[in-house]
DNA sequence: CCCCTGATTGTTTCG
DNA sequence: CGAAACAATCAGGGG
């Protein structure tokens, strides 16, 4: 940890993603919520910047926010969280039936 | 015609 | 704790 003056090579890469049709999609972040209304407005001011330059921009701009002015959108990601939570707590399916293996069959003893 | 890449940060998930 | 994957978004390039 500490550490951190050396001359660390940071070679941060975080590989893009290819999005997938199907798949358990991600519960969004605040980002993401930040950058839906961003992206409108900065669409209207400027139709002719192209997604990748919006990111620039909206990335810059989200550093500049406060806790204070990302706790909204904080909160919709928490709960977007939630409901991504439940998606997945509910599995109509049988899919994934590992889920706790604790056979425990409690014997049902005398019923009546 | 359909799939993938690019750029941003945050969260999610496995070990 | 850390790395990898992936979330929205759209425009354009390649097979």
């Amino acid at each position: 940890m500490a550490k951190q003056g050396g001359k660390a090579k940071a070679a941060k890469k975080q590989k893009r993603v290819k999005k997938d049709k199907s798949g358990p999609k991600k519960p969004k972040s605040a980002f993401m919520f930040f950058s839906q209304d961003r992206r409108q407005t900065l669409k209207t001011e400027q139709p002719d910047l192209k997604i990748t330059e919006q990111s620039k921009v909206i990335g810059k701009e989200w550093g500049e926010l406060t806790d204070a002015e990302k706790a909204p959108y904080q909160e919709k990601a928490n709960q977007d969280r939630e409901r991504y939570n439940k998606e997945k707590a509910s599995s109509p399916k049988e899919e994934e039936k590992k889920e706790e293996p604790e056979g425990d069959e409690e014997d049902e003893e005398s019923e009546d």
